[in-house]
DNA sequence: CAGTGGTCTAGACCACTCA
DNA sequence: GAGTGGTCTAGACCACTGG
């Protein structure tokens, strides 16, 4: 919409855009980069960071000696949408919701104080919700959060929308994550919440977050119900992926008695 | 190990292997873009685009005034192995295997000719194997192939080893691909080859790869048992993530009947 | 305030694709 | 062979971090 301050990214959102609006279709060219400096009134420098930008997207694809192409036009991700369940919906057009089960300020159980980086028994706030997607069951959270960082969510109304939002105005740095996805069978608490069979498949996604320095901030267990929501990403050769595939570790357990 | 011929990939390597072979863990800062030009009499551009690689793969992050620091130290996963099981095994430090069930030429069911844009009813190669990890059934693999790529399957033995090898080596130009991961339970099928029951959480990745040109070379879906693969990826403020969760889509049956 | 990385310019040469 | 993107150089200015 807006300029952007620095023209690579005008030229990123420029391209990133027309992409969307299906202007250039996947298989169609894109323009030369020299038309792209003649547009955007630039050297080559920014155009190519620009393109750069949009290739590790999966937007598109290059080489030597021939046009770039557009390769798919799946929605680019925001950082705050890796984060919040609130800001995907959103981004994704669609409602968010959610019923708070239980906020609880205790003691961290050894593999919760682990991935935060704390003692065990060290004080921790968790956040249990059944988050919903236009109004319908769609996902079971677990967040967790050090008492410094969780003071901010325990004066706050949890059924009224982001924690994240919350988190942010408060002046948390949350700075970077890792997200780690595997399925596994709904629980008892997940399956009064979905209201499926104990055992129904869930997409699960694990999250760390952590401030610039690396001290964590959150850890996280999201259970999607089967259909709401799949991760996709194109790879293209000579690219290395930026998802990798791990053989799994021992289960981390996020939540108390698993 | 061996110099990369672009000064930008050796500088790279330097820099991925070092991580690696833990000379920096999460949290040290790397040596500054001067200090790389110096010890590579480079200029910046190329040191730059070496820093730009490491913080799309997510091994590093940056920022004005700032030294680079590391982020994290998970192996990047390169374009192979993110097409073949059996690269990947390799790529992990496991032992992989196959147990074929059937391969059979055939007529594509609607849901498949779609995903290879092919019409309905148009042949197909199609591969059912069973794959082991370190000897034990770990996946249940699927993968279509349209008959001009299919008939170099036809020709091999698929309890060798790598398809993709052999698709490779018959000079089939795969190009980027993409993948989209869900959970699911497993069917009889899957029940029976992994030795579980049905309706066990199974981890499932759905691919399509395809040449330059965008024509589709194979749609395949990938069930891991829980517990054999997961996957991870780490997200940083201001870089859009290239892993986008999508609100799931009506199933794409790769497989006849289901 | 010195040093850092982010941005940008203006040029150059090369490997490659495609008509 | 014209045009393309990939690589590299040598400079410049700026915003920001940290001691």
């Amino acid at each position: 919409m807006t300029a952007a301050r620095q023209q690579h990214e005008e030229i990123a959102a420029y391209l990133r855009s027309a992409i969307h609006r299906k202007e250039f279709v996947p298989g169609d060219p894109l323009p030369s980069e020299s038309e792209l400096c003649e547009r955007f009134t630039s050297s080559r420098g920014p155009v190519r960071q620009a393109m750069a930008t949009l290739r590790t997207e999966g937007l598109i694809t290059s080489g030597r000696g021939r046009r770039s192409t557009v390769l798919d036009d799946v929605p680019t991700q925001s950082f705050d949408g890796v984060i919040s369940y609130s800001e995907w919906c959103r981004q994704s057009g669609f409602e968010p919701g959610q019923a708070t089960q239980t906020v609880t300020r205790g003691p961290a159980w050894p593999a919760l104080a682990a991935s935060l980086d704390l003692d065990a028994g060290a004080p921790v706030v968790s956040v249990f919700r059944l988050r919903l997607l236009d109004g319908a069951p769609a996902m079971v959270e677990r967040l967790n959060y050090p008492l410094d960082v969780g003071q901010h969510v325990l004066s706050f109304d949890t059924d009224s929308g982001s924690i994240y939002q919350r988190l942010i105005e408060s002046g948390v740095d949350i700075h970077h994550a890792t997200r780690t996805i595997d399925a596994i069978g709904a629980d008892q608490d997940d399956a009064d919440l979905l209201q499926v069979p104990v055992g129904t498949p869930l997409l699960r996604v694990r999250r760390r977050a952590f401030t610039r320095t690396g001290a964590p901030v959150e850890a996280s267990d999201d259970r999607y119900l089967p259909g709401t929501a799949s991760f996709t990403l194109t790879a293209t050769r000579g690219n290395p992926s930026p998802l990798t595939m791990v053989s799994a570790r021992e289960p981390e357990a996020l939540h108390p008695g698993a």
